[in-house]
DNA sequence: CGGCTTGGTGCACTCACTGCAGTTAATACG
DNA sequence: CGTATTAACTGCAGTGAGTGCACCAAGCCG
């Protein structure tokens, strides 16, 4: 690990744990960019070296979390099905006694921009889940479009539950994998096994 | 209805027109508010009192269409599903032949900002579909996951159909019902006929 | 006609975000 | 070891979305 690499992260971990913090005590409209750069204590510019926008700071681990999920997706230990292991990491994976944790999930049930971005961030899922799918289904216009329309079900319900968790506390895992199980699993079952 | 009124709702539909040939001719980020305003010969200003967002100038009568929905999910004619209605109302109740829609649903689907906007706007659904899920359910915090959860899914249903079809010309109409028949309906069955 | 309302205007402002031309320090290389 | 290169960071000037405010002018209503 570099020099460099390593002050590159410590930079990038600092700004999102303050912008996080200001976020959450002066609220998100509230809160400019330049004081979580000032906070952090770099340039603004340099924020925006590391975040494309402000909102991104609040889920920092994003690109990684993604990376992981595809990684998974193909290997011996992740259940056939991707939605299930969708599900898995986005909920379940979920470490429910971080605090800081917890207080993302806070603001993106109260904060609208940060629902955006989480929309956003989902559609990275949902290309890979779909791609997925289209293994089996193959790449006709409208095998894509079934795989898009059932990657985005399953991201809505976890995304639901997630927020679920931020305003009430309600444990995401157990209602995101009944729901899907019910919804998606069971009824799409045949097509989905086929493909292991 | 008044001359006033009438001046208003020209006005807004001037912009909305201007703003949708901008964006398909030149480009959403290369269409700026001022341009708009100017060749519908109102000032900028003007815009923003009509249009929150620039992005929401694509999408005008989003709140029309929205009252339309919750002024039919009550009646007798709407079937008491509330998730086929709405994908009747998104995908089926589109005319498929107006250019302007196609138009409107081919810049979504090319986009970023406009499937951001897209997605803010489906929460308005969202929210009352899972307000009509809950008179069955009941207010729990579980139970309003759980129905947040189902019009999610709903939604990114509709939503990758509307896309569909502005990428690749897909109907949106036949996978849509189907997909949310098999998904949603039958699954989910006995308590959402218990409704009616 | 005279007061009130309201759609539209002009202006100044904030703030997110970008492009560019640096500086400094870590690193790679001869 | 000295030098060239790379890359994190900075400063600055700019664009453009969106807002608050005071204001006009034209429709409405008694």
């Amino acid at each position: 690990m570099n020099q460099r690499e390593l002050q590159r992260r410590q930079t990038r971990r600092t700004l999102a744990e303050h912008a996080l913090r200001l976020f959450s005590t002066n609220g998100f409209d509230a809160t400019t960019v330049e004081e979580i750069a000032a906070a952090a204590g770099v340039s603004q510019r340099t924020f925006f070296l590391h975040f494309s926008t402000k909102s991104a700071a609040a889920f920092p681990d994003h690109e990684e979390r993604v990376r992981d999920f595809v990684d998974r997706l193909g290997d011996g230990h992740s259940v056939g099905n991707p939605l299930l292991h969708l599900c898995e990491v986005l909920a379940g994976g979920l470490d429910t006694s971080s605090p800081t944790r917890r207080t993302r999930y806070q603001l993106l049930a109260q904060v609208g921009a940060l629902r955006d971005e989480d929309a956003r961030t989902d559609r990275d899922y949902e290309v890979v889940v779909a791609a997925y799918l289209m293994q089996a289904w193959g790449e006709a216009a409208e095998a894509r479009v079934r795989a898009h329309a059932i990657a985005n079900a399953a991201l809505g319900v976890c995304r639901a539950s997630l927020i679920g968790w931020g305003e009430d506390g309600i444990d995401p895992r157990e209602v995101c994998f009944e729901i899907l199980h019910r919804m998606i699993c069971s009824p799409f079952d045949a097509p989905l096994h086929s493909l292991q």
